[in-house]
RNA sequence: CGGGGAGUAGCGCAGCUCGGUUAGCGCGUCUGUUUUGGGAACAGAAGGUCGAGAGUUCAAAUCUCUCCUCCCCGACCA
């Protein structure tokens, strides 16, 4: 992708009215854009960054045996009033009539929906387990959004929802979801403590969540800060030594949520009448868990842990792009030919790459790129050029190489791995 | 919803206390010329319902009232 024919809005000022180092960034950067308070636009770059973590949760759930639908966020309000939540998320929930007068709602999340979808396809146990996913927008009426897309009104989630027909089979999809989860946070290069939870609204018995350690987190956990080793909140005191590692105390730290899983039980498939007839032909009640990740917080979650002074940092599987050309001088005929050269070459080769064809000084460039922190840049410019030289630089530890420009493809694959 | 802050050009701000030409500055944008290794220089240009409405006044960005919006702190959540 050219510069040029993107659509990159960088700002070199912080904007007013914003606090979370990840809201600046995702401002700065060009990723999103404020509608209003709680709800944002993605510009092309943010949702190129939505759509690997998206490629990332997919191949995660699909290894899990997941199935990906999409449910609708318009739902009607008789639906809620059987499971009686429309009482409990009521302050959340944003309602209104449509034309026929009939109530209704955007979604704030889809327990009831895919109840009632499933019920109408399970009638035997020999259909179960079954596991759905979505990826899909929420829509909450919070009473302050906050950081941005933090805590959002509108927002991208992932929710997975299992059926099974007894506890074991619960217990195995949510051991499933719950390694799941890991592999996914820990693609996004994210280290996150799992801490055991109250399931709150949502109902059910055993519930954990994923919280990641960050100084804006509206979330409390004690962990070890030798060993990374947590327990749940209001469970343990900071004088208290880490029976894991021995060697520190736990200690209180503020983070964020960014997944929750719960074991549901059959709060939902009770209140909506889902059944199946089990292997002595007796009718029993579907057991259900549900798992969520928040998707645009997650986005910017990795942002909160992976910046610098001059921008962020991507890690390698979310990055938008996985590298960068920076032609210096792009009146320069050598230097923008070599550019053109390795643009072509990579993009042939599958590497995702975008190239700052813009006629700006270098000085921007360079600025440009720390901000939105592609995590390899090759730098042409007609200093190193004229020794048949390009310049490699690595975002993250700033190490910079020069090589012949003969080597550049094969360093760069290196470097990708 | 309670408490605190803030709204002036795309972005960042000054002006307001003490009302008075055509509302200003930096960045960005457009034109031209010169530049080009860490946010270039010069010349010219465009861009504003001063958050909205009402009021006071000969005169309001500035004073008064009402409302709206945004941010931060608290109760809820991915």
């Amino acid at each position: 992708m050219r510069w040029s024919k993107f659509f990159i809005p960088t700002l070199k000022e912080t904007p007013v009215g914003t606090e979370a180092v990840s809201h600046q960034l995702l401002l700065r950067a060009g990723l999103v854009q404020m509608l209003i308070s709680g709800v944002y636009c993605y510009l092309p770059l943010g949702l190129k960054v939505l759509r690997q973590i998206e490629k990332i949760i997919n191949e995660e759930m699909n290894a899990v045996g997941a199935r990906e639908l999409f449910l609708s966020c318009l739902q009607p309000m008789d639906l809620w009033k059987k499971t009686g939540r429309d009482e409990t998320l009521k302050d959340v929930m944003i309602k209104f009539k449509d034309k026929k007068g009939r109530a209704m709602c955007l979604g704030p999340t889809h327990e009831e929906v895919i109840t009632d979808l499933v019920k109408n396809h399970i009638q035997s146990y020999k259909q179960l387990p079954v596991v759905f996913y979505q990826i899909q927008t929420k829509f909450r009426d919070e009473m302050r959004p906050r950081f941005g897309i933090v805590r959002a009104c509108e927002f991208i989630m992932k929710d997975a929802y299992s059926f099974d027909q007894d506890k074991e089979g619960l217990q195995k999809n949510y051991d499933l979801m719950y390694e799941a989860y890991k592999k996914i946070f820990t693609r996004c290069g994210l280290d996150v403590v799992i801490v055991g939870a109250d399931s709150g609204a949502m109902g059910g018995d055993v519930s954990h969540e994923f919280m990641v350690p960050a100084e804006i987190g509206e979330d409390q956990v004690f962990c070890c800060s030798a060993c990374g080793n947590a327990l749940g909140i209001n469970e343990a005191d900071e004088k208290t030594v880490c029976p894991a590692c021995k060697k520190e105390k736990f200690k209180k730290t503020p983070a964020i949520e960014i997944g929750h899983i719960f074991q549901l039980g059959t709060k939902y498939s009770k209140a909506l009448d889902v059944s199946f007839v089990d292997d002595k032909g007796k009718k029993q009640t579907v057991i259900m868990g549900c798992y969520g990740i928040g998707v645009s917080r997650l986005i910017a979650t990795i942002i909160e842990k992976n910046n610098d002074e001059a921008g962020i940092m991507w890690p390698k599987e979310v990055t938008p792009f996985d590298i960068e050309i920076l032609p210096l001088q792009v009146s320069d005929k050598d230097v923008m030919g070599a550019a053109e050269k390795y643009y072509e070459i990579f993009m042939k080769n599958g590497i995702d790459v975008l190239m700052d064809d813009r006629d700006e000084s270098p000085g921007r460039k360079f600025k440009d790129s720390d901000l939105i922190g592609i995590p390899i840049k090759i730098v042409i410019g007609k200093r190193t050029l004229a020794q048949n030289k390009v310049e490699i630089k690595n975002r993250r530890t700033g190490e910079t190489v020069e090589v012949g420009l003969d080597a550049v493809q094969p360093k760069i694959q290196e470097m990708i791995g």
